[in-house]
DNA sequence: TATATATTCTACAAACACGAACAAATAGGA
DNA sequence: TCCTATTTGTTCGTGTTTGTAGAATATATA
């Protein structure tokens, strides 16, 4: 299925967040991670644009936190990936993949994408 | 310098794509190898706009090739990537590997990302 | 001039980026 | 109790950058 299905440079970058925070994804804690691993600064617009974006292509679905916060504040949308958006990460880093194979030298040993 | 500079997911392939080819890359030598590589159908106005836009940002300069073909046609202009250009490519590699490191359980094995 | 090879142009769609505005929940004092 | 300041979090509106595609154009040779 959905052949052709890549990820744009920061939807790669959201999904990956994602995965890391599991059952903790909603827009702050994304933001939050991609901030600290990368040097990004990530505005919180962004995130969210691109979250709802790639809700709409079937990416990710999110469920609405139940209203239980320790200190005042709006609910927390969670997000997850979906199968359909496991598959575009796969193609996306397949494609990565394939075309840093090799290179290894020329990419001068300071990171390397391999399968 | 360039903080910031980060690669659109299409830009990165081109550049990677440049990397590969060495001193044989132009137009349509850097489509045929995205289409090789990847399963990706890349039209060449694609290709052509996404060079033009990185000659722009200065991440890759070109040469038009001298007119010794070997039966017709127009000459070719080839390209190679900068300092800035690897720069940037380095910039948007190491932010991947460093939202990609540790998943690798749940990337499911099937490929990985690793600095 | 027909053919082969290659690039440029033009237009539009999708993705990215940002901050202001808005929403919702609670603590705490009048 | 009420009411409002504070905290936490999301939605909206807008502008810019990237991505996609194919028709048009350029140039060289047989």
């Amino acid at each position: 299925m959905g052949k052709g299905d890549y990820l744009g440079e920061f939807e790669h970058i959201v999904l990956l967040a994602l995965l890391r925070l599991r059952d903790n994804a909603y827009g702050v804690t994304i933001r939050q991670e991609i901030r600290k691993r990368t040097k990004r600064e990530a505005s919180i617009g962004s995130v969210y644009s691109t979250l709802s974006r790639m809700e709409q292509k079937g990416f990710v679905k999110s469920r609405v936190g139940e209203a239980t916060e320790e200190r005042g504040g709006r609910a927390k949308k969670y997000f997850v990936i979906t199968a359909k958006g496991q598959e575009a990460l796969t193609q996306t880093q397949t494609a990565l993949s394939s075309m840093s194979f090799g290179l290894d030298p020329v990419l001068e040993g300071s990171n390397v994408l391999k399968i």
